[in-house]
DNA sequence: GATTGACCTTCCCGTGACTGGAAGGATTAC
DNA sequence: GTAATCCTTCCAGTCACGGGAAGGTCAATC
């Protein structure tokens, strides 16, 4: 299989794969012609990663999911512990988002948003945080 | 005011500073030693700045907020469609995040996390999205 | 006056995970 | 034979800084 097609049937751009190559999560063969030569393992490696990209983790979380998907001997536990932190990081990132959703309302809740310059927004930013 | 009280004063990094006034976010005077030369407003453009980037807002919405801000003729409805739209971006970044979480959760609960290799999570990464 | 130490300056490189585009070679279709 | 579509590598840019080097300046002390 040449690139494209993999491509296609991993749902990845092109671009995305040579770059998962050149930091080694897949080492496709080459041909004569120096193009890279896909085989059906390669595809589904890529289908992996773009699924467990899909899910939030990174380049390097994914490069160990891999490496456990590889390893016959692993403990699922090893597993379930990348994917809970994984959780709990998105946990963290949704709390923060909250907060920062939280403040930001608070101060639009109490702009006017007419045609006139007073507003609680600017004020907020420029005066410090959420006094009132 | 050279750059290190502006630090403190202001809760940003040296670096940052440099980094906003080389993005034109600030204007600071200099001396003749070629040190920068700080004035309070630039000290409170900058806390309006960490302010606004610590509720998330991009560097150019901050560059917006800010001719917003130094505008008197600005009207409330400008600023509140820019804070409307950055809670919209957090609401879809929340809710992208609550969708990868339930995935994941789903696959990590059927995991039994031993010292098997047997792993749900894996399986799910590998054969397709949630398969059951 | 010399020296130390803390400050300041600019410059360049690295981050994460790609994306865009240029320059040039290979293959396929007609 | 040639045009279109592939493929290759390489370089640069994204965003918002952070780290660190090389070198100039300032204030205090000896």
């Amino acid at each position: 299989m040449n690139i494209k097609d993999v491509a296609e049937r991993s749902g990845l751009p092109a671009k995305t794969i040579r770059y998962y190559e050149e930091i080694g999560l897949i080492h496709p063969l080459r041909g004569a012609n120096g193009y890279r030569a896909f085989r059906e393992s390669d595809l589904h490696k890529l289908a992996f990663l773009g699924r467990a990209r899909g899910l939030g983790f990174t380049i390097e979380e994914c490069r160990r999911l891999l490496a456990l998907y590889e390893d016959r001997a692993r403990a699922s536990a090893d597993v379930k512990a990348l994917a809970e932190a994984h959780l709990a990081d998105m946990e963290r990132k949704i709390v923060e988002l909250r907060a920062m959703q939280a403040v930001l309302r608070d101060l639009v809740d109490h702009c006017a948003g007419d045609q006139r310059p007073d507003c609680p927004i600017l004020t907020g930013l420029a005066d410090g945080p959420a006094c009132h």
